[in-house]
DNA sequence: ACCCAGGTGGCCC
DNA sequence: GGGCCACATGGG
């Protein structure tokens, strides 16, 4: 485990989440009607536009088998048609098929029960299983069994590698850094999260949008 | 014709 | 612990 950062940042990370929700308007994220469709939605957005998941979402959703047994029981093959839009639709209609009947086995397609386990543990299970990293486990717990588990994505380490904010951390150091300076706040935390990805979307890509960006000025 | 998007797992050192 | 690779569609 790497050390946090010892260099005072040039913005801790509550006055960045202040500063984030006078630039923009709240995301009230996840963007999902159900907690499992929270789930779905964190296997098939792993490195893929959102609007290519909203495709197989709908899918999925029009074909009426957005449940963890429906899932578990179709056929492979039109797991695949569906996720197609996805990118990676083999994989992850066999990763989300592998989860859906690994729901409905242990816990007979509840996802409550599932979620009725201490965050560290729920945690450990889910990173347990193939398809789910530390990314996808955390939206899981955040944002379908609204339980406090910072989030970090590719946009949330490039903005603080871009702001000077941490050094070069690790997930687990990087998630460890944020949730040891902001409330431990279901809320905060999903809110801060959506409103990273959102600076991100607009500003902080591979190659920086400065222009305009409510950051310009703290950025290297 | 490129480049990139709300990662993960396998393999190697 | 980190570096590299495969995985694949769709929009700018």
């Amino acid at each position: 485990m790497k050390n946090l950062s010892k260099r005072q940042p040039l913005l801790n990370p509550y006055e960045f989440y202040t500063f984030l929700l006078s630039h923009f308007d709240p995301q009230h994220w996840w963007p999902a009607e159900t907690p499992f469709e929270v789930v779905v939605g964190a296997i098939l957005t792993q490195q893929v536009a959102w609007r290519n998941v909203e495709k197989a979402i709908k899918n999925l959703k029009s074909s009426h088998v957005l449940d963890p047994c429906k899932i578990s029981n179709l056929p492979l093959g039109k797991l695949e048609v569906y996720v197609k839009p996805t990118g990676f639709y083999r994989q992850k209609a066999r990763r989300l098929k592998g989860i859906c009947a690994y729901i409905f086995k242990e816990y007979n397609g509840s996802l409550k029960r599932l979620f009725n386990k201490e965050t560290c543990s729920l945690r450990a299970e889910l990173l347990s299983l193939n398809g789910i990293g530390p990314e996808t486990a955390d939206s899981i717990i955040l944002y379908a069994a609204g339980k406090p588990s910072f989030v970090i994505d590719a946009y949330t380490k490039r903005i603080c590698e871009r702001l000077q904010l941490t050094d070069d951390l690790d997930y687990e150091s990087l998630k460890k850094f944020f949730e040891s300076s902001i409330p431990e706040d279901v809320e905060v935390y999903k809110e801060f999260h959506a409103l990273l990805v959102e600076l991100g979307k607009n500003y902080c890509k591979t190659k920086p949008v400065c222009k305009n960006c409510p950051l310009s000025g703290k950025c290297i």
